[in-house]
DNA sequence: TTGACATATTCCTATATGGGTATATCATCC
DNA sequence: GGATGATATACCCATATAGGAATATGTCAA
């Protein structure tokens, strides 16, 4: 078997750099297709290919305003993204705690050396 | 040009179901080789090509003991994950703040009709 | 040393990709 | 209707996959 197509969900669909750089434009608001293109300094095609990926995944939504289309982000389809790090949140927090520890420690022993003179 | 390869970066790691499985179940601590066999229900050699992909983007290192490998998560791998999703916190809390809106705008018109009576 | 266990690597194949380029679709304006 | 602008799709290609199966590597035990 070859690769989850990009389409599958959105952790496929984010791995590509291009298509993270797009929903972070789009996170300011909603934009026509060529927009992105001048910003991103891609082609035209590959930015509506990307914007089609985006798109069946859930995470862009269109708008036709005259001859434009205007895309705009749907963060919620990122949310099992968010949820799935957010499990990690605790060993990071443990780690804090560790660190927490040792910064204690160090305090404790400068206190000692405070008392012994 | 394809894309890009799995081991480029976590996302692009990450995008493999069976590959967050096993940080999940890493997450609880380290574990041989065989052990996530078991639990996954995949054969070992997929495995160890996944665990190779995590290891090569640093979301895991190994540990030898005997014949064992034991294999332990390395979340500072996956902050770049967690950085970027975190940006979307504003636009979540947005939609919060939406909600308020219209809860206030609610409660007012109940009020209203309160006061009509 | 031989055998059994634990893990990694190699080889195979079908498949989907992302970029490039050309072209199709659709709306607007004259 | 024809020209132009904005966007989408089609086609080509090199490439890396994930799974399956077989095999290699490394370690311990008798």
């Amino acid at each position: 078997m070859a690769r989850a197509a990009t389409t599958t969900d959105a952790f496929n669909a984010v791995a590509e750099p291009r298509r993270r750089e797009i929903l972070d434009l789009l996170a300011d608001g909603e934009r026509p297709v060529n927009d992105l293109v001048e910003l991103l300094g891609i082609a035209q095609p590959q930015v509506s290919k990307h914007l089609r990926v985006l798109r069946e995944v859930g995470a862009v939504e269109v708008r036709d305003l005259g001859r434009q289309r205007l895309y705009r982000i749907n963060v919620e389809a990122l949310r099992p993204i968010h949820d799935w790090i957010g499990n990690y949140e605790r060993l990071w927090s443990d780690r804090f705690d560790q660190l927490d520890l040792v910064l204690e420690d160090l305090k404790a022993k400068e206190q000692e050396s405070v008392d012994d003179e």
